[in-house]
Order: structure tokens, then C-alpha cells, then sequence
DNA sequence: GAGAAAATTTGCCTAGTCAGCAAAAATCTA
DNA sequence: TAGATTTTTGCTGACTAGGCAAATTTTCTC
């Protein structure tokens, strides 16, 4: 599928991605109008709309990336792997790019993503393309676990656990104040949901000697 | 806050939220228009949009209020008593109305709101809602578990994932055939969260003794 | 209770969104 | 290159979101 048409359709979608981002950054998503979007990418706002349902779908539409590619790269972990280290390494995958492992954010650009990701229109997009895209990673965990997704809790709740946890993850890296690098708090996410998010306060009183804290 | 003001406000947002389950139940929620619904609660349709910014928000806020009842009860429990035991019975709490417990809803309840709650623009907003409400139950569990809400990913953690676990549980409860009860739903829910979510295959595997299939 | 203060409802209004339709343009197939 | 398919586009109409200020209702203070 490396025709012409479906390659100028990635780009076309691709433009009015980074359009979005870079004009929400700049003044906020609040002042950027569909009309503006369609113009910084040099198509008609009709065009738009072909594409994404509202501005806040196509900033949300990342998202929807990194799940696909999520759920691909735990399909493509070897079988015998356990479970949760192969889902590890499924939601850590999309964030592994060069640039975002080798280098933090620049502060201005944390700050407008912070800004950006915190209003309450984005989240709830972000949350609905997040859960749109849910059903590939459930099939994947599904198929992995010999869990029937239409039967079983399950999968359902891998799925739906793993992605907000990676979403607190990446939230609480925006958030918190030095600037951490994002894969360890991802990984430490998917480390409690696979004990079982265990009580630290229980934990500790438990055994005295325990030195960790919970992050 | 008993006054006549508050009490007035309360039934106004009751009565929009009542008539937009109503219509949309019996129309579909594409097939009315904010008027309609500001017209069967008998205010203006400016009034509306004093109470939700629209009509997708005026049907998830039921979920906003069980959240909030959740977090209340959490707050509510004994404080001895074990995270888990206690998060489970704060995410029971809002379904154990006497109606809901003793009959399963008629099947064209069940039918209508199954097409409403799959629609991808409600489901969006439900999600958005519910974590809009998240945060107070992230504070109650942080309080719980002596964990801090700005440094620690703890709290967080397992807010998002009790209110993303539950919201399986119900929709796999309104898809289910044939019809089984919830709550035993959100408890097995709860209890695969709290033990860590172990792959299914891997346990019978090494224990083939085990009975129990995932549910 | 009467009148002042505060909160709520309402109508009016503007800017903006969303998607159906059909014509035009671009791309693919053979 | 001709014809089929897909995508883009302009036009349009129904609907929405929320600012503002006037009118109404409730609460507060004496």
C-alpha cells in the first residue's frame, strides 16, 4: 500500500497533525480555528474535516499512533515472553524515539504541552481516541493470554489499565517539577499494575526493612 | 447548603439529565437537540447550557456522580481496613441501589442503552467526565495510603485504574449475553487489579491444578 | 417584613463547528 | 490513453457554545 494516493493522504494527515500542534503551542488551541489548521497545511477546511472530526481529534490523534504501534510491537514479541514483560516493552516502544530518550523537552516546549494536555476538552479527547484504539490492544493481549475477548473481562482490562497507566505516566512526566526522563516512570507504572498496585503504607508496615518508596 | 437556591438548582440539573436520558433513550441522542431537552425539563435552552456544556456532558454526569459517591465512601471506610477491600466497596457503593440489585433492567432498557454508550462521541465523553471526577478519588487514596498525590504516581495510578476497571465491568455487563448480574462483575474486576492482572495462561500452566478460568 | 444584595434564568447575538451533497481534480488500472 | 476510483473542494444548513445585560428569584440584614 506505497501507492502515490495513500502516501499523499499520510502526509496530508501527517501536515494537519503538526499544523495543530505547532499553532496550539504557539496560541494556545483555544485561539486556532479549524479555518487556520487547514491553511497552515495547505488544504481547504472542508479537507479537514475528511480527515479529523474537530481540532482536538487531530492533536489527539498521536495518540491513536502509539497505541497502533503499541499493539503491533506486542504482536510481534516472542511468544513465550511473559506476559507483562512484553507489554512492558509495547508501551514503552512509541516513546523510544531518538530525540525524546536522548534529550528532555525544552522547558517552553513542556510548558505548552503541559498547558495544551491539561485542558479538559484535550484530556477528554484524548481519553476517547486512547479508548477508540483500546479494542486492537485488548485482541493482542487477548490472543497472547488464550482469553476470549468477547467472554472474558480479561483482555479488556489489560488494555484499558495498561493504556492509562501510560497515560499517568506521561502526565506525571509533564507534570512534576525537576524534569524527569519519561521511560523509567513508565516502567515503574507497568510494575505496579503487574503486583497489583500493592498498598505502600500495608507494605511498609509489614516489613520494617523495606527501603523503597513508592514512586 | 439546604437553602431553596441550592435545592432548586439540584432539580434543574436532575430534571436536564432526566430528560436527556429519556429522549435520548427513546430517539437517539443524534435525533435531539439541546432545545429539546432544555424544553422537557421546562427551562430555557440558554439555561442548558448554564448546567452542561452539552448534551453528551448532560448524560455522563451520572458518572460524575458516582465517582464522586465512590470517593466519599472510600473516605468513609475504616481506616484499618485494607486498600483494596476498601476501594472495592467504594466502586460498589453507587450500583447498590435497591432497584438495580433485585432485577436486571428489561431487555429494551438494555438494548437502548447499549447503542447510547457505544456511541464513539459518548463514549469520549463519559471518559472525559470520569476523569475530571478522578482526581478526588486519587485523594482519598492518597490519604489512605500515605502516599503524596503531587510527587507520588501511586494515587493516580490506582484512581484511573478502579474507575477504567469498573467502566469494563459495566459495559461488559451490558453486552453480555445472557444477562448476568454487575456487582459480582466489578468485584472480579477488582480483584484481578488487586493481585496484578497475571496472565491467565501462565497460571494454569504452571499451576494445573488451578480451576478458576479468568472471568 | 421591607428593601438591598446576590445568584440564577433568560433572550439576544456572534463566531464557530460539523457533515451532506455534487462537481472538480488527482490517481490508479489495464 | 480511457475509464474507474478516490480525494479534494465549495457551498450550504442545522446546530452549538458562550458573552453580555436585563429580568427574575432567592437570600440576607436590619
Amino acid at each position: 500500500m506505497t501507492g502515490l494516493r495513500a502516501r499523499k493522504k499520510q502526509a496530508t494527515r501527517d501536515a494537519l497533525m503538526a499544523a495543530a500542534l505547532q499553532l496550539a503551542m504557539e496560541r494556545g488551541l483555544d485561539n486556532v480555528r479549524v479555518e487556520d489548521i487547514a491553511e497552515a497545511a495547505g488544504v481547504s477546511p472542508r479537507t479537514f474535516s475528511n480527515y479529523f472530526s474537530s481540532k482536538w481529534e487531530a492533536l489527539a490523534a498521536r495518540h491513536v499512533d502509539r497505541t497502533r504501534h503499541s499493539a503491533q510491537v506486542l504482536r510481534d514479541r516472542p511468544p513465550g515472553e511473559p506476559l507483562w514483560e512484553a507489554v512492558t516493552r509495547a508501551m514503552l516502544a512509541p516513546w523510544q524515539s531518538a530525540e525524546r530518550t536522548t534529550q528532555p523537552p525544552a522547558p517552553e516546549v513542556r510548558a505548552a504541552l503541559r498547558l495544551l494536555t491539561s485542558a479538559p476538552a484535550m484530556e477528554g479527547e484524548s481519553l476517547r481516541v486512547l479508548f477508540s484504539a483500546d479494542a486492537e490492544l485488548a485482541a493482542a493481549v487477548a490472543e497472547r493470554t488464550g482469553t476470549d475477548h468477547e467472554r472474558d473481562l480479561y483482555p479488556q482490562l489489560v488494555a484499558t489499565a495498561v493504556i492509562t497507566a501510560t497515560q499517568t505516566a506521561v502526565r506525571h512526566w509533564l507534570l512534576v517539577e525537576p524534569a524527569v526522563p519519561l521511560l523509567p516512570l513508565i516502567e515503574e507504572a507497568m510494575r505496579q499494575l503487574a503486583t497489583g498496585l500493592p498498598d505502600p503504607l500495608a507494605t511498609r508496615l509489614s516489613d520494617p526493612t523495606a527501603q523503597g518508596e513508592p514512586q
